[in-house]
DNA sequence: CTGAAAGCGCTAACAC
DNA sequence: GTGTTAGCGCTTTCAG
């Protein structure tokens, strides 16, 4: 009833402890008669190393904590999955934590990653609470934030200005002049504000007129209602999942994308190729992202230390058919 | 340099291991001296207990192993993050493997889950393959199937069959006799099977011709291609995902939705309520889902035993905007 | 090349 | 109430 443990194949193989183990990690050459009558053993005995022993002993384990604000974003699940996978091509195994954007959460999450002594954490979207980075500090646990910028952890995301800019320019070069920024409940804080400022910036760039902003309502949208946007002929939504609660809230105002209205969006979820609605967006590189992230992570993981690395990856305007000329 | 452990606290504090120990889990009462006195050395060491060597010697986790599909999918994001929750919630930690259909990852995945000792797995889409099955029931660790069925574990899903039959009737009294069930690479194998094999039935009840069936590449129409749906005037797409790309091959077709075409989608992701075209799916309730799957499965872990648990939930259909009147 | 021995940090009887 | 004593299953020197 109890499983096999790495005494019963040595007993069984008639060999040490230490020698099936040598079998087992490939380490110090054994000789093959051993090596085949243990491997025997082992398969007879459908032996499987325990690796909570063997991270007892080691005083480390291959698990990564993974925080993310909304698996329920496409957006977010891509990169998780992404991270995951490259994870576990590199021998880890991946935990998750789904915040909700709540520090408590957050914190509920963090004390269980710690109790499990993850080799490093990967924040994909933190609460962007200054407490959080100190106590990793103090807990010496190697962290990352993806997608995303901070100074006190190594980092990669967008360059948020530069894709901001590429969207309110678009909209300029179609002939918008009042453009408004729209976020929503479906956008972590800390990205709100950095695009918003950067939309801020933008506008002044390019000679646009900032109209109101607006906070929309998705689950409202979602359930049917028509909250009216501000007045403005070009769009710039926080991210993907607003900008598409957004160009149905306008349609149901009798505004329709493009004509009477453009839309640009933020973050490049696959699925906005597709759903009638052909959205204009800026793509972010989930795929270097997830990669670069780990790496990061794991050379921490490995003892490198120095000052925060934060890389920076270009985003890349996709135009589709949410925006059109305006103001002719 | 080195963490605190629990005999530096005892030292710390002046008492032994177990009175520690004792304290930290709240076991046999200690005098409120006595805690006060090893709680301020906890604190002042920064002591965080080792999980690791509690498992060990306790000889179980408190770690679910979580296999999905596809993460990118909205859905599976959304069960995987309300499964979490809950397991969250239940004290449990979870580890996640994104396995995209494969055998290989699914194996790859699931020895490292065993060496990890979780308690648990939940196979949110499973391969299917038979020695899974046996595979876990000789390691015997517990394994409940969510948003699926399989007769060899706890499970729990929709009723598939009364799903389709519900999307073919509503295509029916619209007036749509000719029908065509869609397909494509974003569904699980097991489950296109058993949703093909409802929709042939349910045709047949509902006196609907079922026209040849079709495995849409949703990546090509994603990159801008437009191919040729079957001539059916009503579709059945295995899920949302296809549902859409489904729409969007058919918009390019000039054969626009609901007034040429109507579309029926499977599994009820939020998104398709906004998203341009409001798509007429048959919905899943995941929150209860997720909830059941939990239930099921640390029942298991707490060592109930006895015959597998098959729960089959109660799917909806939600009528938007892809379906309307055919051939009147 | 193989074996013996000493823990990793903690819990769980069982004495005191 | 609190301390002592065995381990949990494995890795890792260090001898042989």
């Amino acid at each position: 009833m109890t499983r096999p443990t790495i005494v019963d194949v040595a007993a069984r193989s008639g060999v040490s402890k230490s020698t099936v183990s040598n079998v087992i990690r490939g380490a110090p050459p054994v000789s093959p008669g051993v090596r085949t009558r243990v491997q025997a053993a082992i398969a007879e005995l459908g032996y499987r190393p325990n690796g909570i022993a063997r991270q007892l002993v080691q005083r480390r384990t291959s698990t990564l904590g993974l925080f993310v604000g909304d698996l329920g974003n496409p957006f977010y699940g891509e990169l998780v999955k992404l991270f995951e996978r490259h994870a576990h091509t590199n021998g880890f195994t991946t935990m998750v934590s789904n915040t909700d954007g709540s520090r408590e959460r957050e914190t509920a999450s963090i004390d269980g990653f710690l109790e499990r002594r993850v080799a490093g954490l990967a924040l994909l979207q933190s609460s962007g609470d200054p407490g959080l980075a100190e106590l990793l500090r103090t807990e010496s646990v190697p962290a990352v934030v993806v997608s995303s910028h901070d100074p006190s952890f190594d980092s990669v995301g967008v360059d948020e200005e530069k894709g901001v800019s590429l969207a309110v320019q678009h909209l300029a070069e179609l002939g918008h002049r009042r453009l408004a920024y729209v976020t929503s409940g479906y956008v972590e804080d800390r990205t709100n504000r950095v695009r918003h400022a950067s939309f801020a910036i933008a506008c002044v760039e390019h000679g646009c007129e900032q109209m109101e902003p607006m906070h929309l309502d998705v689950d409202a949208v979602l359930a049917g209602a028509a909250p009216a946007p501000p007045g403005a002929t070009g769009f710039v939504a926080a991210n993907d999942l607003t900008a598409i609660a957004l160009v149905e809230a306008l349609g149901r105002q009798g505004r329709s994308t493009p004509n009477e209205a453009s839309v640009v969006g933020f973050d490049g979820i696959a699925l906005t190729a597709l759903a009638g609605v052909g959205l204009t967006t800026v793509a972010q590189p989930l795929e270097e992202m997830a990669r670069t992230g780990l790496e990061l992570l794991l050379d921490r993981v490995a003892g490198e230390d120095g000052p925060c690395r934060n890389i920076v990856l270009e985003p890349r305007l996709v135009v589709r058919t949410t925006t059109g000329r305006g103001e002719r």
